[in-house]
DNA sequence: AGAGGTTTGTAGCACACATGAACAAATATT
DNA sequence: AATATTTGTTCATGTGTGCTACAAACCTCT
């Protein structure tokens, strides 16, 4: 639950005070917003249910769940007889056609989906990205052309915000990308740019993958009520993200939860960002692929052929994996100690072999006992490949969630 | 500048909702400690300043400050003319009379302080603790004693809350001391303890003294103002603390921020955890006092030898301290990469022997450009080895600002 | 020195919101 | 069919903040 994070904490900065003042308003958005994201994240509840939940009073919670009816969010079914006494309590459930805008945009493809409350996706579509890039331009024409396409499938949806997941790092202050390797962009303005490609006009909020990933875990799949939670993805880079007591790690400019440059083997192979034996070079894709005796730019191909090879009992293979499992169990005590994490979910292609890893990283973990790694469990994503534009769509809807009025519709 | 933690968020756990309505009371509460904490982190303001810093009307802040007064947390001096035109308002204090306890328990002392809102330390007594550590008995009569000769001293104090801090891991969430190896102690019940030695029967929280230190720096210390902040402490062992978007990193148990056993060196020297190549075994005390040809056991008195050495140009001791300085850097390279940090602040030996290590601390950095090391300053402890017991008593104070009118007091 | 402008304190009223009691409605149980 | 139980609904109530006057205290300009 909970992690709609305070929108004021995380938008101002430097001088403008805190305003931590508040008043009878404040209240009642913050009531109307426990009731919205309760029923978001967690599916229908009867109106006695939310009662219980949120500590209202019943004619608090008529009075809340009505104005989130009357605007669009919530609708309310007749009450339906369960077996026990006394008179059943309507059911309250999200009207999915409130919606938001998700975009991914990765090295080799590109997807957009409009996802309504409650986490429905109500249309998606993806498109290969030519892996030279292509121009800026063209990105930006074919994402403007898909969210055509899904708007014009979910055409009763109304659209409220929009979230941006991109492998890079993003300084989620301005929006802007800070720098972006594998795609070579650097200092784009990646909410504006996207905004005008599909005429939304509204707020659209950018983050790294792996943190979007991670929400999407959070909310809907792996680590689904987990508040301390570390994400691992591995492709060609390696990502990740990481809840702590239900806050997302962000950092001073937005940059946090960068797992990838690591320092885990300081007699490692040189790495793109000038240091040796990062994580990424230990645990990343090339290295993984080079180990197994394949070829390291090979891509997709190549590490379906690691998978199946694994699979079939193939020695190289499961060496290949044990070895960089043994990297990835160093780089997970390091984020174990730091965090003192329930759960480590791992994706991208340590989600594909994972049960060629987790041996290996659990005997680096039994190796040293430490309270801090007590009771952490390992396990494999729950969404796949699916979860950073699941996570852009649920970064567009805190802010629907923190504030729901300020998004609702007149009709 | 809030990090007056919600209690809600950290004390409930497991299968209590969150309670995440609010209603008018929780709306004064919220004011109140607004204001209070305002003060108390900020010191004196003028009515009109906390009301342009709140966001609340004038008439509000006359009402809450007033009933602060009342309850003997703040006071009213007459208003004085500053120059500028208008009705001079009045400057709103603490009454520093309201006070907490701070206990700190290191291996080789121990320390009670009386501190009075806004930070006044009333009184303050350190006592020397046996290598051996003698009875766990003996501690705790000790505790109980200079708790009574700070409470003697300062006996027009009135004793709100307390706080403990403690060179070792702690669950905060109940209180217990999983494991303190130094100390020799393992699963004590510490807050319960402490609260009988010295005849409290408040509210009592613990925690280890690396992120009560840094609670300390970043209240008043080196890294005031500061949300994104990673510290560390090395003496016999190495500690610290990360505050993250203004939160304490505290993890699923309470045991975040152990950077002390982050895995630095996978050929280095074997830690007392069971692994090699510790944070701890590259960059802590014994190790630092073996490079430089001295007793590594020789605690403060070889210590300050060393630093004494490499004041005099020493080459021995400069080349210890360089050599720790680039592991130094390297583990912060880790903890930046993960937070994307505004400041890193050194604690313990490293503040000492400061300006030996930042240099090679910062080639470490400047080997590696990466965005999340942008701007990253490397800054030496304020408070030095005052910080811990500072930040037991502002960690007592978290729970009086977060709802002052739960400890008021009657008269 | 006095008038006018500015900022702030105070008091009273208005407004917003949640609450709780009383009653009605819908279901299960006996 | 009667009773117990749970919930929806309505309305009066209480709490808390905001706003508007008006008074007080200060500065500046003439």
């Amino acid at each position: 639950m909970g992690h709609a994070e305070a929108s004021v904490g995380g938008e101002r900065s430097g001088t403008a005070r805190a305003q931590s003042g508040v008043s009878s308003s404040s209240l009642r958005r913050q009531n109307l917003s426990s009731i919205l994201t309760m029923i978001h994240m967690s599916g229908p509840a009867s109106r006695s249910e939310i009662g219980a939940a949120t500590g209202l009073a019943r004619s608090s919670v008529a009075g809340l769940v009505g104005e989130l009816e009357t605007v669009g969010f919530l609708r309310q079914t007749r009450a339906v007889p369960d077996g026990r006494p006394g008179r059943p309590s309507p059911v309250v459930d999200v009207q999915p056609e409130s919606a938001v805008l998700a975009f991914e945009v990765e090295v080799d493809s590109l997807a957009v989906a409009v996802v309504g409350l409650g986490g429905r996706v109500l249309s998606q579509r993806r498109a290969d990205r030519a892996h030279d890039g292509g121009s800026v331009d063209q990105t930006f024409r074919d994402l403007g052309r898909l969210a055509n396409e899904c708007q014009s499938e979910a055409d009763h949806a109304r659209i409220l915000a929009a979230g941006v997941a991109i492998a890079g790092l993003v300084d989620h202050r301005s929006g802007r990308v800070v720098s972006a390797p594998n795609l070579g962009w650097e200092g784009l303005d990646l909410g504006t740019e996207v905004g005008s490609a599909c005429g939304f006009d509204g707020h659209i909020a950018v983050r790294n993958e792996g943190e979007l990933a991670l929400r999407a875990e959070s909310v809907r799949g792996a680590a689904q009520g987990c508040r301390d939670v570390v994400y691992l993805s591995a492709k060609v880079g390696v990502g990740g993200g990481i809840l702590s007591n239900g806050h997302f790690i962000v950092g001073r400019a937005g940059l946090g939860g960068e797992v990838g440059h690591l320092p885990v083997n300081p007699d490692g192979v040189r790495c793109n960002c000038g240091a040796l034996g990062c994580f990424e070079t230990e645990v990343g894709e090339r290295t993984l692929l080079a180990r197994a005796g394949l070829d390291p730019n090979g891509g997709r191909g190549e590490t379906a052929k690691l998978v199946a090879r694994a699979s079939d009992g193939d020695d190289q293979a499961l060496e290949a994996f044990a070895t960089s499992g043994r990297w990835l169990g160093l780089g997970i005590v390091a984020l174990a100690h730091t965090f003192n994490p329930e759960k480590v979910v791992l994706g991208g292609l340590y989600r594909s072999g994972f049960a060629y890893v987790v041996e290996p990283i659990n005997e680096v973990l039994a190796e040293r006992s430490f309270p801090t790694l007590d009771g952490l469990s390992i396990v494999p994503s729950d969404l796949g490949d699916a979860a950073p534009l699941l996570g852009a769509a649920e970064l567009a809807f805190d802010h629907v969630l923190a504030d729901p009025m300020g998004f609702a519709s007149s009709d």
